[in-house]
DNA sequence: GACATAAGTTAGATGAGACTAATATTACCG
DNA sequence: CGGTAATATTAGTCTCATCTAACTTATGTC
């Protein structure tokens, strides 16, 4: 097991996983635009990344994540879509809101609690008492949702 | 509003509200030795929080805390109680593993989403299907838990 | 193909949070 | 009342994440 990653660090391969699109790389500038951080603070995470075996990195060139990388990215991206979609669907949070509690929770929580919270929302949907009323709910987008978020479970 | 305490500030004050219990006041050992963390640590916390008046703090002398120091802690119990609770009974956590979950996440939601967790769970508590063994559920225990709460709610 | 501009890196600083080792203060006991 | 033990603080270092300013490399336009 590698050593865990900070949620900084975790941001940046996030941020590269979104950035690098089909192309599957990037440039630190655009890192830095979308990341509002200036381009030294790239740089240093760059490396940081490249000593982990995270991000093929090569001084002045493009920028993109190897597979271990792009499978934490992963990884972090269901985490957020599934805290989104509880803060959103289930407690009836603002979608900005629910997204900007996600960027926090998921870097707090682990494996085993978002599995859970994943069956939480799965057990929902069969919740014939849910579908009258009690939640803000709605069928057809959830399952786009669970669709959606499938491309990031992990194999 | 007063600029928001890092996560590690918070469980400095969550501490010291802690060991004071009824007398009001504790050492920074204690506090040192509870945080597993050494004690100049501490005295730089305890500065931090007391340039925020946030603890009432001497060198070579007791601390506690002021109310306002009193009242973000509660704010933060409040949080990690429900947390625990959710992470426990409704995703069906380990005790453990839901208190260290709630441990990190208190410190990544704001209030607005803990209240509405509140009211979920409060929901919950009234969704005749949970009864029926959808939810790790226990509505005795529940209610115990809603009186706890509520000692750590504003005002 | 040379040179201006855009992109990227180095250098040096800051602030938060932690540590160890050394020093200072308080408090208790004989 | 003095000295030791317990407690707390100071001093100095480390890591992480950020910044600005200055320098270097790459690119693309004529």
């Amino acid at each position: 097991m590698s050593e865990k990653l900070s949620a900084s660090l975790e941001d940046y391969i996030v941020a590269i996983s979104e950035l690098a699109g089909s192309s599957g790389e990037t440039r630190a500038a655009d890192i830095a635009d979308t990341m509002a951080v200036s381009r030294p603070s790239v740089t240093v995470a760059l490396r940081a990344l490249a000593s982990r075996k995270l991000v093929n990195y090569r001084p002045y060139s493009t920028v993109s994540l190897t597979a271990k990388g792009k499978k934490l990215a992963d990884a972090v991206i269901r985490k957020h879509l599934i805290l989104g979609r509880f803060f959103c669907e289930i407690l009836g949070a603002d979608e900005k809101l629910a997204d900007s509690a996600a960027c926090k929770v998921e870097h707090a929580i682990g494996e085993e609690i978002t599995d859970r919270l994943v069956e939480f929302l799965a057990f929902i949907d069969n919740c014939p008492m849910a579908a009258s009323g009690g939640f803000q709910y709605d069928s057809e987008s959830r399952i786009e949702f669970r669709e959606e978020v499938e491309k990031y479970e992990k194999n």
